[in-house]
DNA sequence: CTCCTATTTCTGTCTATACTGAAATTACTG
DNA sequence: CAGTAATTTCAGTATAGACAGAAATAGGAG
């Protein structure tokens, strides 16, 4: 039941793949992939049997692609099992991950840094070359964050203009050095 | 011998926190981020013994720093061992980063794309589905990449520039929703 | 050429995480 | 309010990756 067809498996294998290079479960992407391509909601076991996975195992997963916020769960009248299917815009799609990720990790990285600084700035004259480097790396995060903050804000149609208008924005803005 | 102050302790672990969330070897990045840290060259055996961590452990962990472009042997005067020392910039720092994960993840996941949409075409009018899908994931990463691709040939400060100037453009340009 | 130091490679061990299957829980249906 | 289907939790197992220590290699210096 299910059965995947050539291409469908070389995606989804390698969208394993690439998930456990960026720190994600390989089990989690594929259940990712899977949904994402697939045209319609599955339920856990259809999704367990087409990945050769525990039924518990993609009951896990799927809470944590929940938590990631790109998974919704949907029902299908006149069936009592829940059904997933994933974010079907690819934009959209990896928006709210940055989002998750910047949340989970730029933002703490931030306080810490901030944090560092800050001691670092009450140890005296002792240690000025650590302090100078954590500054550096902070002032950077503090951009970047600053930057993405005003993308993000932006509607998705205009983030792809800007996106697509690219480099030539620096030619026009006098940037070129 | 080489004991760290609290600020850089605490700064090494989490930066090898974040390695692992981005799917970097703890070790590795926490060598980074001493070597980041540190106001001169380190040699192996001090590095090791700054992170409590086995003298092998270092040499395969600088390897991959190596292979990733962020870290550097230069040679001491009248001192065989090999020091090493991390890319200060941290601006530069990440752009290589990024141009290397490009490379290996993104170009190959690109290349990938391609196959599965060529195949999917010739499979006739069936799984027009996962097609669609798939040409909409193509043309996500083929927009971004092109996009980095502009901005990494700017020089540094064009882009540092760039960046601050964040969603600023959006109003310059029009693209107001 | 031999000794010595530095570095790398290799193999086995350990640990964190992924995963499974069973049991427990939840929530529907007649 | 049983009885059943679906889902989650849990506890044990398996596995991949990280790591240490030993052995091998490389590469001077005398």
């Amino acid at each position: 039941m299910a059965a995947l067809t050539p291409v469908q498996e070389k995606f989804i294998l390698h969208w394993g793949e690439m998930g456990t290079k960026w720190g994600v479960n390989r089990t989690v992407a594929q259940i990712h992939a899977l949904l994402f391509l697939w045209p319609k909601p599955m339920h856990a076991e259809e999704i367990a049997e087409t990945l050769s996975v525990a039924r518990s195992n993609v009951s896990t997963s799927i809470k944590e692609l929940q938590g990631w916020g790109i998974v919704k769960v949907v029902h299908v009248m006149g069936d009592r099992r829940d059904h997933f299917e994933s974010m079907k815009d690819v934009w959209e799609l990896f928006r709210v991950v940055l989002d998750e990720r910047k949340r989970r990790e730029i933002d703490p990285t931030l306080a810490l840094l901030r944090e560092c600084v800050a001691e670092s700035a009450q140890g005296k004259a002792e240690d000025t070359h650590t302090r100078e480097r954590l500054t550096a790396m902070l002032d950077f995060f503090e951009t970047m964050a600053g930057w993405y903050d005003q993308i993000r804000r932006m509607p998705t149609d205009a983030a792809i203009k800007f996106v697509r208008m690219g480099g030539r924005i620096q030619k026009l803005l006098g940037l070129a050095s």
